[in-house]
RNA sequence: GGGGGCGUAGUUCAGCUGGUUAGAACGCCGGCCUGUCACGCCGGAGGUCGCGGGUUCGAGUCCCGUCGCUCCCGCCA
């Protein structure tokens, strides 16, 4: 005896007369006394049994024990409803299945939340993660999930891409995020750390002659988690060997919308806008804007120059936007102080409220400023000056604030867009020299490679982001395939060639034995899959994911570990006995 | 590391300016019910108000601390 021989859901008009064998969770029981109904469920969908004592005496005293979540069997009989009895909102109610046998496989207790319920605190659904997966958003989440990866695994072997294994266990990097390190009991003393991504292996790759590389790649990062970060996360990793730019844009497109297509939706039109970082900065203060809305950025610096109000004129940049609302002064407060997180001394506004304009700033303007600066009725006119990469910072979070307070971005559209043209170096602040801005193995746009050395801020690199709805899918670049390039970079950065060898050797010494000139991409799967579900954070695509203070509530991990264990690894905790359990 | 928000039955929430025995819905338990599908009706159990301290005649409510969760900044090559 099988313990099934058809779905729950996929019964229909067509199975009537048909004798079934079911199994599933009991979704909902409705005892009438003499007649039980049990909408039985499975993955699938739900099905109506009727237990009928007439029908079967042993059915009906198994039902009387049935709670929700019990697993079932139960065979008998698919048959049609009567039409009054039809149920319009249940894809199966066109039927029902009369019992002749139901065995109560497996009991439940009490859940500690129920399944319909909405808004149920996350850390108890995560606790027990294996009740909230039977809910239809977990089922349909992981389903996207699997469904996407499965397209793009596809669509990465038809483009001749091979799937190669690279190290989870590698060396550390003091660069970039914070490592997640292994000891290791047969060299005490010294760590492995976690991949933060395969970027170098998969580089080598390409010097080692496979062309095309891809793999689904989980990596780890030690630093604070978010809606869209967490401890570990997969990557849709790939390289390409004897490419250029397009050629790794066109391949991420096309995974993008063979994703679409096997979800069965509408893909979105390519190509995808390209858009320079320079650009974008300037419209939406941000190398990821959201482009469902607009609210662009705009200049008033030419204007204000010759401003009798002191803070506009002096300043190197100002420009401002118009929120399409005459904002309160509490909500002016509150968007002040938004402002100020982003490294505003203070905002600067017009409202015109209805026609009628109030600003604490109006007397300090001249008419043409006011005519100039002034929006539509009903509107509010935000400024920021300061220098550039402050007004840019101000403005592009205030942007990204009103789009999400005022719900301007337009949900039925899908905005995806590349930014391109980043700049190799920025500024580090603390050292007061420069850092990379994507990682050092960039290459400069062709034509700038001279002066690398010579003028790092003026540089532009090989380097490209996804963007989907203002969410950073991922990024890539074209790699320098030239040690020579590399270590002048590595110079820039301030690193001798000693910590060069220390640290990179391995690569150098890849790049000096015939490396071809390559490039890739790593996308964040699990920020694609969230956009995909139209889950608000990744958690809800992860199946057991940890919360925002890096722990997991399933498992109570992580756990102190008994000296004896730490001893033999070499390693030893300097977390006080009984004390915090977050490490000093 | 910094800032904001939340914490009251199993769950989701209500509880006004401090006032007697902390409520509702769902869930759970018992009973009745042969066409329900969020079944219905009757009855019942269930709370250290996150924890600790303080103010007060009196604290779920006010104050301080702490823990947990969460969002944001820093951080995330």
């Amino acid at each position: 005896m099988s313990w099934r021989d058809t779905m729950c859901g996929e019964l229909t008009a067509a199975d009537v007369g048909r004798r079934v064998t079911v199994a599933g969770w009991a979704d909902t029981r409705r005892d009438h006394g003499g007649l039980v109904f049990v909408d039985l469920r499975d993955y699938t969908g739900k099905v109506q049994l009727v237990v009928n004592p007439e029908r079967s005496k042993q059915a009906a005293e198994e039902a009387h024990d049935v709670r929700n979540e019990f697993v079932l069997q139960a065979e008998g009989e698919v048959v049609a409803r009567a039409p009054e009895a039809v149920n319009p909102n249940l894809p199966t109610g066109q039927i029902e299945v009369q019992v002749d046998m139901l065995r109560i496989v497996s009991r439940s207790t009490p859940l500690p939340f129920q399944l319909d319920e909405a808004n149920v605190d996350e850390t108890l659904r995560l606790r027990y993660r294996w009740l909230d997966m039977r809910t239809e958003r977990m089922q349909r989440n992981l389903r996207i999930s699997h469904v996407a990866v499965a397209a793009i695994r596809r669509r990465m072997d038809e483009l001749g891409f091979i799937d190669v294994w690279t190290p989870s266990m590698t060396k550390g990097t003091p660069e970039g995020a914070r490592d997640f390190l292994v000891p290791v009991r047969l060299q005490p003393g010294n760590f492995f750390a976690l991949a933060q991504s395969p970027q170098l292996f998969k580089q080598l790759c390409m010097v080692g002659g496979m062309d095309r590389y891809y793999q689904i790649a989980t990596c780890w990062r030690d630093e604070d988690l978010r809606a869209d970060r967490q401890f570990e996360f997969r990557q849709l990793d790939l390289e390409m060997s004897f490419v250029e730019r397009e050629d790794v844009l066109d391949v991420l497109e096309q995974c993008v919308v063979a994703s679409f297509e096997a979800l069965g939706r509408e893909p979105p039109p390519r190509p995808f806008p390209r858009l320079q970082f320079a650009d974008v900065m300037l419209r939406y203060g941000s190398d990821k804007p959201d482009l469902r809305f607009g609210l662009d950025i705009q200049d008033a610096t030419e204007i204000t120059r010759t401003s009798t109000f002191g803070v506009f004129a002096g300043a190197p940049v100002v420009r401002y936007l118009v929120a399409p609302r005459a904002f309160s002064r509490a909500e002016l407060g509150r968007l002040e102080e938004i402002a100020k997180e982003w490294g505003a001394k203070g905002l600067a506004y017009l409202v015109n409220d209805g026609g009628e304009v109030r600003s604490p700033i109006a007397k300090f303007l001249s008419e043409d400023e006011l005519a100039a600066f002034t929006g539509e009725p009903n509107t509010t006119t935000l400024f920021a000056a300061a220098d550039e990469a402050t007004v840019a910072r101000v403005l592009g979070g205030l942007r990204t604030h009103l789009g999400r307070e005022l719900d301007l971005a337009d949900r039925e559209t899908d905005s995806f867009a590349w930014t391109l043209d980043f700049p190799l170096f920025e500024h580090h602040e603390e050292s007061e020299g420069w850092t990379f801005v994507h990682h050092p193995f960039t290459a400069p746009v062709a034509g700038d490679e001279h002066r690398i050395e010579s003028d790092p801020g003026g540089v532009l690199g090989q380097h490209y982001d996804l963007i989907w709805n203002g969410w950073e899918l991922g990024s890539g670049s074209i790699r320098i395939h030239d040690a020579e390039r590399q270590e002048a970079v590595f110079r820039v950065m301030g690193m001798g060639a000693e910590e060069q060898e220390a640290k990179f050797k391995f690569l150098l010494d890849a790049l000096r034995m015939g490396a071809p000139p390559h490039g890739g991409f790593a996308m964040g799967i699990e920020r694609f899959v969230a956009l995909l579900a139209g889950e608000p954070d990744i958690r809800q695509v992860i199946p057991f994911p940890k919360v925002a203070s890096g722990s997991d509530p399933l498992t109570g991990a992580p756990t102190p570990m008994p000296d004896s264990v730490l001893k033999e690894l070499g390693i030893k905790s300097a977390v006080e006995e009984g004390g915090s359990r977050r490490p000093v």
